[in-house]
DNA sequence: GGCGTTCTTGACCCCCCGGTCAAGTAGTTT
DNA sequence: AAACTACTTGACCGGGGGGTCAAGAACGCC
């Protein structure tokens, strides 16, 4: 019952406290291990305004996987816009993608577990590919200007985000 | 009720299973989805016997663990052995562990498991802990030769690992 | 065959989990 | 002030989880 919601300032605020609670949590003591009622009970309100928020547990990791490659994204794309060399871009946003995971330890910690469960592994691959694709594009270009051999785009896109 | 226990043929082969069989289905459906009677089940066996083996659920997959890293260091060991330059007994390190994680994608998706909860974390901080010694002492002897240049061994080992 | 040990069974226990929902309270709009 | 929507509560539910245990069965050894 989340997603259309129409929700008033305060909800947002409110969905967002949870989201946040949630995040630090599940680093903590794991995704399993951590209830809905530790959430509920951690934010200091009743279950139902969990289920009013997020359609179910799970729905809520999803929900905090893909604002977390919404951010990493967003990152990326402000630390890139300063260089306009494809190839100095390229290295400002493999720079500024591990500083960020630096900066968000927690959510390194949850996608180590998205990996490890299907439901979950699902969106993380679909986050991998958007990543690799940004990746592959400024590999294309870089090769365009001769700035570096020419190759398969995805494969090195690949073979850079492995390290 | 398990390490100390006086295991017969039979007894250790059925460990085995257990252990095997656990570990399949972990990686498919995950840690905590995957309950002790998935597993007892998927054996053909009482509950009861799940117990007799091992101590608790969580002491399984820690087995597992760290039969994996016993595995993973012999495999090492074995890849080694065949140089004797430190800086190729490096490469030949360093290569078998990638194939080796490429041979054993369980156990892969498992450690991704292990470092997002405290119980296992620690664990897996002492495998890498004990796999960065390793490598570290490789880098010392190439760095005795001067085969490369000298800095902090661990820290290049943390790199190396990193990659 | 007898005896001690290793192993096996599966019903059982207690607990807590994710999720629901009828009832009620704020806040807005008219 | 009435009506409507956004939100909140918390008791409740069904189900399944990890773990136990008394009672055997199988094995190994003399």
């Amino acid at each position: 019952m989340a997603d259309k919601r129409q929700l008033t300032r305060r909800g947002q605020e409110r969905r967002q406290r949870l989201l946040e609670y949630a995040t630090k949590r599940f680093a903590e003591k794991g995704f399993h291990p951590t209830s809905v009622s530790d959430i509920v009970d951690g934010v200091g309100v009743g279950k139902g305004v969990f289920y009013w928020y997020f359609e179910s547990k799970d729905e809520l990791l999803i929900e905090i996987l893909r604002e977390a490659l919404r951010d990493l994204r967003s990152t990326q794309a402000a630390a890139i816009a300063d260089a306009s060399d494809p190839l100095q871009r390229l290295e400002a946003g493999i720079r500024a993608s591990i500083d960020w995971s630096f900066d968000n330890p927690d959510i390194a910690r949850l996608a180590m577990f998205g990996w490890s469960e299907e439901n979950f592994a699902e969106v993380m691959r679909k986050g991998r590919d958007i990543v690799i694709t940004d990746t592959a594009r400024l590999i294309e270009q870089a090769a365009d200007l001769g700035q570096i051999m020419a190759g398969n785009p995805t494969m090195m896109a690949l073979a850079i985000r492995a390290i």
